[in-house]
DNA sequence: TTGACATGCAACCAAATAGTTGCCTATAAG
DNA sequence: CTTATAGGCAACTATTTGGTTGCATGTCAA
């Protein structure tokens, strides 16, 4: 469909300099790669590979604007890789959880 | 509390023969080394070194058994970035991701 | 137009990664 | 006891990765 590739989602996720990024766009979207590289011990060049890694994923998307280049967050690929990947293995647990909730509801009486 | 380190599990999961072989070990639990080697195109050396990557992110626990090793997945480290990171950007998507289903029924390309 | 600023591009480097081969150890079976 | 089977350990290799430095390009502002 779009770029779902996977892979590619999680080798860009495994990297946590990557997910420190995606966790800045999360606070503030729109940043220029001048203002993701600020508090960061890293040269500018290594923050773009960073950000051309996660565009290649599909997490983040960047458009020009005069001189300056924002950077958007794009949770799609994170959203999909939950649903077809992590949620199988949370399964097991969804039940017990649920049966948890329903305890603790009934006891506190909500 | 546990060997929580995300770190560790985001870097395991990065590889797509470990996530291959978590699927395997979900469609049966407590495989042996010889029995998760049939079929992939690598040694038994390789995979043990992914499985031992794998032990390393508490994502799979091993129990040898006479001259045999049985390994088991443990779905906990997943659950665990799933609620403390994945769900984080899930959260924004939800009210967008009605507006978007909608609009990609309507208006199917880009 | 000139300078400062934001980013792009390419070559290079060290360390980590994924895989191999070769050999050793331990257990089960004949 | 001997042999086949299951796995462990270590050295080595090629490729990928994460980072650097140096320089080029494009755009805004004075």
């Amino acid at each position: 469909m779009f770029g779902m590739n996977d892979d590619a989602v999680f080798r860009a996720l495994a990297d946590a300099s990557r997910r420190q990024l995606l966790d800045r766009l999360y606070e503030q979207n729109g940043q220029t790669l001048g203002e993701l590289c600020q508090g960061l011990e890293m040269t500018r060049q290594a923050v773009a590979k960073h950000l051309a890694i996660l565009q290649e994923a599909n997490l983040v998307s960047a458009q020009r604007q005069g001189r300056e280049k924002l950077h958007f967050i794009n949770p799609v690929p994170i959203n999909h890789i939950a649903e077809r990947w992590i949620n199988k293995f949370e399964r097991r647990q969804l039940s017990a959880l649920s049966a948890l909730k329903k305890a603790l509801e009934d006891d506190s009486g909500q």
